[in-house]
DNA sequence: TCAAAAGTGTTCAAAATACACCCATGT
DNA sequence: ACATGGGTGTATTTTGAACACTTTTGA
């Protein structure tokens, strides 16, 4: 019989975490290659793993994040739990777990993270079970193991809602950023183009970006002013009035 | 060690339901008396139980609610896992634990489901360790099992912000309600007042509220047109535009 | 005839949308 | 001097908000 407060692995819940990383460019999720690979031509996951039993979930997620991948203090968000007893299926995914695992057979449930970095800001370094960590397009992903694909679609479908109720595009940005910058980063998750004098309108109207007195350096174009995201002013969303 | 696909309860993971219904008055939730409730005055819970390692959650979800309150056919909705090591402290729900538990030393998570329902329409009859199931309004509920208030606390805010987006007014009105009854729902679960004219209008305009050739009877005062929510009219909820 | 809730329109203010040119900088 | 992205304003339409009286029915 198990008991609770060991530090012991849960055979039957696990975390795993949907890392989504901006360049300026596009939206990319943190993958990691797992070791031992088995028969697989580099098996692609999520960065996730068992539970301990005297952890919450909040920091079961951010310290398989760190085992794995290196990267710590990010804000990971709980967005679903994933506990269909045929998510694990593929033959590769068998034949890994029953190379890692304690209890291979036990059915798992896991529970889904989301977070936002800036990939510049971040560099992972693969350890434990991760043989590497790339940064992958989200558009190029292809197979992943276990349900992730189904995790990963699911949190991106998620994130898309939330950019209007949480200041969750500031984290794709460094500190100080343009609007220009703010303006791709909303375009890029919700895959429309906006425009850009209403777009900078609506922004400076929530009160909650701030200009500094300072400008971009080093741009063969008229320099940009910087602004700020103040935490302070957030009050909840993009004020949306239904009734 | 433990097998996947056997039909064994797993010790780990539990599913709670947090039902709400009304009665065109206010908002209820439906809790149970447990069995046997030990030392305790009554103790209440929301309706939930262990997990077996062959269904899904939505399966246990259903199940759990089935065997305990009788209640069946109704669409759950997962909002929600909670893990917190420390989330069974109380005394006599350790006492509980041990006297209908195979493992009640185990770490538990649990799994958190809401669903919407109209009062009238569903007989609870308790069963399993449900020694009764009773509907309490929400702004009542005293001191529940385990971590069950928050519980309790984070389905009442994740319905609220819902109620824009997913048309689950309508599943606490009868098929055929009237506009009246819908904007008491909005203003109960809103906790704020609309202005008749306004709220008609913007419902109207939607078009997936479709009025029937059919008025409200025996009521003494002018009778009502009966409206109902058509399901293939909605695309996503009431329009937000948010650039 | 009275009580009770149904149903209906207008005005004003705020927000959304569409749209095009000049500006500051580096090369 | 030119290429590049930064920055700005206005007119029109749509939406939100506030507000009061007449209608239909049963008792």
């Amino acid at each position: 019989m198990r008991e609770t407060s060991n530090h012991e692995l849960n055979p039957n819940v696990s975390v795993d975490n949907v890392i989504l990383g901006f360049d300026d460019d596009e939206i990319k999720v943190l993958l990691i290659e797992r070791q031992p690979a088995g028969s697989s031509n580099g098996s692609l996951a999520l960065p996730g793993n068992l539970i301990y039993d005297d952890e919450t979930l909040d920091q079961a997620a951010k310290r398989v994040l760190m085992e794995l991948t290196g990267i710590s203090d990010i804000y990971l968000q709980q967005f679903h739990t994933f506990g269909d007893p045929g998510r694990i299926t593929k033959k590769q995914d068998i034949e890994w777990l029953k190379a890692v695992r304690a209890h291979p057979e036990a059915r798992v449930i896991t529970v889904a993270y989301f977070s936002l970095i800036r990939i510049d800001e971040y560099e992972p370094t693969p350890s434990a079970f991760a043989k590497n960590a790339i940064w992958v397009p989200v558009d190029e992903v292809k197979s992943l193991v276990f349900d992730h694909n189904e995790i990963l679609n699911k949190a991106l479908v998620d994130v898309q809602q939330k950019l209007y109720h949480q200041p969750i595009a500031f984290k794709l940005l460094p500190e100080k950023f343009t609007l220009a910058q703010l303006q791709r980063v909303y375009e890029i998750i919700l895959q429309t183009e906006l425009d850009k004098r209403n777009f900078r309108r609506k922004i400076l109207k929530t009160g909650f970006v701030l200009p500094l007195d300072e400008k971009q350096q080093g741009v063969a174009h008229k320099p940009a002013t910087l602004y700020m995201f103040d935490q302070s002013k957030f009050n909840g969303g993009l004020q949306v009035s239904h009734f």
